[in-house]
RNA sequence: GGGCGGUUAGCUCAGCUGGUAGAGCACCGGCUUUACACGCCGGCUGUCACAGGUUCGAGUCCUGUACCGCCCA
């Protein structure tokens, strides 16, 4: 019991005690001493191992950052008090897009692949109208030069809101160990064939010029048109098919008619040919459940391609392809009369399509309406719809299909392990676990990982070159893990040198880049050191918790299952612990894109960081909290609460002696309380419930204050006994190292001040309070005393009511106070009530109300 | 259209396995009581969204409806 009773340490308390520069006093201290290093001596058994969320650090942290990331804390702080080796280190999202966006606008620069390398390049001072195009060695440069700044900013805040992280093991998503870990999977992924190149339809942005993956999707509400166009019958009937489509533009990448196989109105023309309007182009009416009869006239075109649906039929009615968006969105040249270009008119379809190539989607759809109106094709005018069109999550333009050569995972066939794993995971709270069910059922398609970008960890794969200059795609050259990492854009497969790069018979880079994802889905093992540190990750993996928002189930939680499904088979955590979204006072998710987010510098300097903090883990697991900047109400209680705590720490320390054995009631009340409320409260952290311990240790702390410490003050001053005011020090002593304790993963900057007052060491490295170890300092527990105390507190609101109501002065002499005889039981406590409440007579008797007959004079 | 969550005092929210509705803020009144005026004491405030059902008893369990939010089609 060293905890309770070991008090030969010296007390000394400040005259004003304030929270005002708590976080740069503890800050230093914390990280002159090590207090949160992770000690990796220890084994798996005794470590506690976090997957923390790496912010994305281009821009700024809000409000919603220290929201989350408290939770984590509070978890991380109290495992380290139970005695755990807390793995908790901080990782920083440099990668991709949001990444090279920032440094195109911070610098005024664009990348350019076909640049060579400027050594002597510096960026201007402040960016100029025009952008600047760079290397891409040069682009890099200036991610990485102002990822480090932003870093920087990071850290600082992170510390200051008193982040118990272990500063030695941050770790970045493009720095090299995570690349060389996101190129060793992928290798590993490649070698057992669960990874596969394709030409295939990919979702693509076309002002990034990327291909997007299926969970980076959003729909918006956009305006459309349906337009009424006719396709002449080939049985030179002279009469028409009508079509509805969306996408005009695309008729003359159309390959097919298609229609419900049931729906009698087209049943005649199933297997038939009709010719497109402009272009001549002969195209089969075919038959698919997937034609919605009730939509339009029950017959759509098939483009290669106009939507996802396309690809579908695309590929199970086996058609070809005719392809006209190009990577940048507009119309691609067509030599008409080629093959795969066949049309009844060669030279009028040239002559239409003339007029169309080089414009972008939208342009050349209102081009070839009007072309479309000249030649009677169209039937009445477009009819206005709105409609969901598919976005880029980061785009600004709808996304377009196009065939390109892509990277996958394969995910599909893992669907039903997947799902295993989800029902494995402990979810918190539990009802989370149906989003990723419901993401994982959904899955149309493998996981496109490839992107067209610059600041990413690149595919370590080259193709050869065959004699005739064509790439060798069936035969990617790979490197031995030992060179990990490498770009192949400037580093050589082995067996080739640097000249035979581009050359026939040489070698080619694949040029592409990782999904961020696909980096990201791997923080355990950057963190864990998989790649060069098997010692570490034997001791942290697979860890213990993986703290997160619902946005990202089926992104990162997802693709961190699936990643180490297929490399561990093992999931990569126990727990899920999943946090909601802060919103403003509109009930609006906050965010940086909508312009309602709130910088937290500010409130934390307000409300000091127990203050924010409090805010944040007095939320509910899961909750979406309101948070208006203008009344940071919860954040100012938590102020309060932490100021509360520095002074009734001061008024039990204040005058310590005499103390010995706890014999006292309401003492002994108390404590038997407090153990339960220790108990309680680690089982509820066990389960991560923190939002219900911090209420409840309020709740206990805020009564202790009012009640227990009025009715005991006297008594400690000594007013009756030595023996009276020793008990009352002795538990007072008690209920604030356990008190201290129970604050410290919520407020670990005024209970380590507090602490530092009287204790030796840091008590975030103390341990955490047991039910046993209070019930040891008054020899068990007492059940009797708990009811004195409850009793004696009813009859102190009793009197406090009545005295109010006759508005008499706290102080007021009361000669004899009648209280109802269900009070009685208070009686051991009758000193101590009496005194506190300057009694002089107390009776009981059969009334409702406490009768109170208060002295003429009330005494200076 | 599907999934999930929410709806309790003017505001923000707590109410765990069903047993007489709670806290803080705000508001009103009182108190400078030797830890704290960044404080203390007291008061006021509710058809627990709506409609059914189960039960001796429902804020709590079941069914449906409405509205809000998030995610997915």
């Amino acid at each position: 019991m060293p905890e309770v009773i070991d008090y030969t340490h010296p007390i000394t308390l400040p005259e004003k005690p304030a929270l005002e520069g708590l976080e740069a006093k503890w800050n230093a201290r914390w990280e002159a001493e090590g207090t949160y290093r992770f000690d990796r001596t220890r084994d798996r058994g005794a470590v506690y191992s976090i997957d923390t969320p790496p912010p994305t650090v281009s821009g700024s942290l809000h409000v919603g950052h220290t929201f989350s990331y408290t939770h984590t804390d509070v978890i991380a702080r109290f495992q380290r008090m139970r005695g755990k080796a807390v793995f908790y280190p901080m990782g920083w999202d440099d990668n991709g897009l949001p990444t090279e966006r920032r440094v195109q606008n911070y610098y005024g620069v664009r990348c350019d692949p076909s640049l060579p390398y400027d050594p002597t390049f510096q960026p201007p001072e402040t960016p100029g109208k025009q952008a600047i195009s760079i290397s891409r060695p040069n682009f890099i440069e200036l991610c990485n030069r102002l990822t480090a700044e932003d870093e920087k900013t990071f850290e600082r805040l992170w510390r200051y809101l008193g982040l118990s992280v272990d500063w030695s093991m941050t770790y970045a998503t493009i720095d090299r160990r995570a690349q060389r870990v996101s190129q060793a999977s992928f290798l590993k992924l490649l070698q057992c064939d669960a990874a596969y190149q394709l030409e295939a339809p990919t979702l693509w942005d076309v002002d990034f010029r990327t291909a997007v993956a299926q969970a980076e999707l959003e729909d918006r509400e956009q305006p459309g048109a349906y337009h009424r166009i006719r396709f002449g019958r080939a049985d030179s009937s002279g009469t028409f098919v009508e079509i509805e489509t969306t996408r005009p533009e695309l008729i003359p990448a159309c390959v097919a008619l298609v229609a419900h196989p049931d729906d009698e109105r087209y049943k005649p023309l199933f297997g038939t040919h009709v010719t497109t309007p402009l272009f001549g182009v002969s195209v089969p009416v075919r038959a698919h459940t997937l034609a919605d009869p009730a939509k339009g006239s029950g017959i759509a075109m098939i483009c290669t391609f106009g939507d996802i649906t396309d690809v579908t039929w695309w590929r199970e009615l086996t058609l070809p392809v005719r392809a006209v968006i190009t990577a940048n969105g507009t119309l691609g040249p067509v030599t008409w009369g080629a093959q795969g270009w066949e049309s009844r008119d060669v030279a009028g379809a040239q002559q239409t399509y003339d007029q169309l190539a080089g414009l972008s989607a939208a342009k050349a759809r209102a081009r070839i309406v009007e072309l479309l109106r000249e030649s009677a094709d169209l039937i009445g005018e477009p009819r206005p719809i709105t409609h969901q069109v598919k976005f880029f999550e980061k785009g600004d333009r709808p996304l377009e299909i196009i065939t390109s050569r892509q990277w996958f995972i394969r995910t599909m066939p893992h669907r039903e392990e997947l799902i295993a794993r989800g029902r494995e995971l402990k979810w918190h709270p539990e009802y989370m676990r149906h989003r990723y069910e419901n993401w994982v059922n959904g899955l149309v398609g493998d996981w496109c990982i490839s992107r067209q970008r610059f600041f990413g960890v690149p595919f370590p794969v080259w193709y050869p070159l065959r004699a005739d200059g064509a790439v060798d795609y069936g035969h990617p050259l790979v490197p031995d893990e030992s060179r990990l990492p490498v770009d192949p854009s400037t580093d050589v497969p082995s067996g080739f040198d640097e000249s035979q790069r581009g050359k026939p018979g040489g070698f080619v880079a694949d040029p592409d880049v990782m999904d961020t994802w696909a980096t990201s889905s791997v923080t355990p093992q950057i963190a864990g050191g998989w790649a060069d540190d098997a010692d570490l990750f034997a001791r942290v993996f697979p860890m213990d918790l993986r703290p997160q928002g619902h946005d990202i189930i089926r992104t990162w939680l997802f693709t961190t299952v699936l990643r180490s499904q297929l490399e561990h088979g093992t999931l990569p955590w126990a727990n899920a612990s999943i946090s909601g979204f802060v919103l403003d006072p509109d009930r609006k998710k906050m965010s940086k894109s909508k312009g309602n987010a709130v910088t937290p510098m500010a409130m934390l300097e307000q409300c000091g960081s127990d203050g924010v903090r409090y805010w944040a883990a007095s939320v509910r697991p899961g909750g979406d909290p309101a948070f208006d900047p203008k009344d940071p109400g919860q954040m100012k209680v938590g102020r309060r609460l932490a100021m509360k705590i520095l002074n009734a720490a001061r008024f039990a320390l204040l005058q310590s002696d005499p103390r010995g054995p706890i014999t006292e009631p309401l003492d002994r009340g108390m404590l038997t309380s407090l153990s339960v409320l220790v108990a309680e409260s680690t089982e509820q952290l066990e389960a991560y419930d923190y939002a219900r311990v911090l209420e409840r240790c309020e709740r206990f702390f805020w009564s202790f204050c009012d009640d227990y410490l009025e009715l005991v003050k006297a008594r400690r001053y000594g007013d009756f006994t030595p023996e009276g005011a020793a008990s009352a020090n002795s538990a007072m002593l008690v209920a604030l190292s356990t008190m201290l304790r129970l604050f410290a993963p919520y407020l670990p900057f005024v209970t380590e001040e507090v602490w530092s007052w009287w204790r030796p060491g840091s008590v975030h490295r103390s341990s955490w309070p047991t039910r046993e170890e209070v019930v040891a300092s008054i020899g068990g527990p007492d059940a009797a005393a708990v009811n004195v105390s409850v009793q004696c507190e009813l009859a102190l609101a009793e009197v406090r009511r009545v005295k109010a109501l006759h508005k008499k002065p706290s102080k007021a002499l009361i000669e004899r106070a009648v209280l109802p005889a269900a009070l009685e039981p208070l009686g051991p406590a009758a000193q101590d009530f009496k005194a506190a409440m300057h009694i002089s007579s107390l009776s009981f008797s059969d009334v409702t109300e406490a009768s109170l007959t208060f002295a003429e004079v009330t005494p200076e």
